[in-house]
DNA sequence: TCCATATTTAACCATATGGTTAAATATGGA
DNA sequence: TCCATATTTAACCATATGGTTAAATATGGA
């Protein structure tokens, strides 16, 4: 159930995808309307929404004829974990921002 | 001369990858000695730090017939933005992270 | 000078990736 | 019932990726 590494840091090397959760961050989406600002066709944003939800990144929840894509900014957890332990922070640092990090999901669990 | 996000993410996304920018954690290594953990080709291994010199997530020196490969943690600086603004975190959790980080390399620049 | 060591380059290969078009599927609505 | 809409599946294709082995290159040291 829990992505891998590979499949996160993949799914996030395409430009396509990166731009898609950007949307997804004002407003869940119909497949279609994901796919309307890109210049390409529609089995291949279909194909990217499906490496995004393989990734953990989205979710899709099929109402009537249309395909909703969600956010899950979770998806993105174990990545950001895995990038603070790289060195960019000192030990300190990485317990203040996980100690930030934990305060934020209790605010959000909380709604 | 500064990496895309393509490049970042996709030099992330393979395990030995990672695995080779741990083990530089602890300290500079020769290509043979990166290469010694791992059960492949030492050319194989040579590509591998090339991609994570595109990246930017190493630079190597060579000194007589060694090359040492040194992790560049600045390197990871654009991917870890680019998660930042993902949405795990609110507008006032990014300021915290963000002067979090300033601090954290107004540090480092001191040594 | 000549061999050993460290590393890269070249040529190759199988599989993955990101795209295409055409056809299939399923639901909504007149 | 029948067409339109929303989306996926299938088959295909070119290029990228991650590995291999063999050969080339360059430096160190006896």
């Amino acid at each position: 159930m829990h992505a891998t590494l590979d499949e996160l840091f993949s799914a996030l090397s395409d430009n396509t995808r990166r731009k898609i959760l950007i949307m997804l961050l004002e407003d869940d989406m119909a497949v279609t309307d994901v796919a309307d600002p890109f210049d390409m066709s529609l089995p291949a944003i279909s194909k990217h929404l499906n490496i995004l939800s393989n990734a953990g990144l989205i979710t899709q929840e099929k109402r009537g004829r249309v395909n909703w894509c969600k956010l899950e900014p979770d998806g993105l957890r174990d990545a950001s974990v895995w990038m603070l332990g790289f060195g960019q922070f000192d030990i300190l640092d990485i317990e203040s921002l996980e100690q930030l990090i934990e305060t934020h999901i209790d605010l959000t669990k909380a709604n």
